[in-house]
DNA sequence: CGATTAAATCGTACACCGTACGAGTCGTTC
DNA sequence: GAACGACTCGTACGGTGTACGATTTAATCG
């Protein structure tokens, strides 16, 4: 097997039967794989993550990927994993302040998925991980011990969750797309007239994702508070 | 460059020298190609659309496509906005009722979305497409009406929209993987000691999506009604 | 009428993709 | 030795999106 050599030739230079190479990279592992194929997401985008590619970046042979890997689609699995782990919160034992505990955790949970922005394109197709489990596990445990009545928990936890994700994916698909926004913005000025409302609050001007976001969570929470006994009906239906 | 065409055009039915295939298809059409595109993409999925088959049902050659169509990321964006379409809200002009108003338009939103399964995992990657926009000005020109001060629209809007996307997708994504979520569940009971309160609530099997939908509609609702004079600030800060 | 031209169609070719398959290399054990 | 499991990887195949240019068709003009 050739050295690695950064080169971006992939022809047929390479020399066999040499037994000991100069750069040997470590064994393949899940846990290579993983790290190097997030690396791969962050620098080359999703669709520029390959078999061939990360093969190539880890020094070994593509088919040799698939001895630790079932699927292309494990790769992504073993990436999004990697990317939503959850380091342990700076709980401070205050479990007084539930509130804040919700709060860090999703937070964290956005900032981290948008530091990878492929993340997002990822989550709606990828089943639930491990991560993913753990995550809700604390955030279920976090309601009900601030006294969230287990008929709410469900309806509490979903949500959350989907409030987080909408935010999440909505924030990165601008990222992701900052022509395409302008385009959009531009086309928007254009027919400003087909769309009054939007044009006068700048809806899509607005840079401050952030304090949206927390915003919007806290108008949630507040909903969700338990010191209200239960969830107000809906006036008609 | 892909033929501008403003919808109607003149009709020419005149149809000489055909007859030639047995079953002479209409000219290609931006319409018939999101059309057919869109029910590709319900029979065979998302992976099932490719270029040839899309042609082949159209019954034209591959490369015919290309004309009207930029890239496969055109047909994708056609197809998404066809199915975000919303054929005029059977508004029965009782403006009074804001808050149904929001509900409908929200709810058909994701039963539309829900039907083409494709559409949630289209939507994170794509930008803002006209129906969208459509829908958006709606929302906005209704809330604004209800009486939603204008610094809160934006946080209104992007709360609702963030909300129903993340909802949406959370949906789409368990109907896709039905065998994962099953596998899911049962890895869950295995480790049951690890997700206690998961268990404990049946998150995962709880299978009442549309109504923890609208009592998660409602509560976010609530906390946007306008006859709270704004956001109460958040506890700690 | 034929000549010109624009609109639209489509066959071929190419680079790249995921991965099935089987042969090759090891380090351990008898 | 031999046998075996863990692991690596070259080759090949069927598929993809699409660049390119030739071709057909419809409309226009002299």
């Amino acid at each position: 097997m050739a050295a690695k050599r950064s080169g971006a030739q992939s022809k047929r230079s390479q020399q066999k039967s040499v037994a000991l190479q100069s750069a040997q990279e470590p064994p393949l592992s899940l846990e290579r794989i993983a790290v190097t194929a997030v690396e791969l997401l962050d620098t080359k985008g999703l669709d520029g993550l390959t078999m061939r590619r990360l093969a190539d970046r880890l020094g070994s042979g593509t088919m040799s990927l698939y001895w630790h890997v079932k699927n292309k689609e494990d790769v992504f699995d073993l990436a999004l994993d990697l990317v939503l782990e959850y380091r342990g919160a700076p709980q401070i034992v205050g479990s007084q302040d539930w509130r804040g505990n919700v709060v860090h955790m999703l937070e964290d949970w956005r900032t981290n998925m948008l530091r990878h922005p492929w993340s997002a394109l990822l989550l709606p197709r990828r089943a639930l991980g491990s991560n993913i489990l753990n995550r809700l596990e604390l955030l279920s445990k976090t309601l009900s011990e601030a006294g969230v009545a287990d008929a709410d928990l469900n309806v509490a936890i979903w949500s959350l969750w989907n409030y987080v994700m909408g935010a999440i994916i909505t924030r990165a698909s601008f990222v992701l797309s900052d022509d395409d926004r302008a385009a959009a913005q531009q086309r928007l000025t254009r027919l400003s007239e087909l769309y009054p409302t939007i044009e006068r609050s700048r809806l899509l001007l607005d840079n401050d994702w952030d304090g949206a976001f927390r915003k919007g969570l806290d108008l949630l929470l507040d909903g969700l508070a338990p010191r209200q006994r239960t969830f107000p009906r809906p006036g008609s239906d």
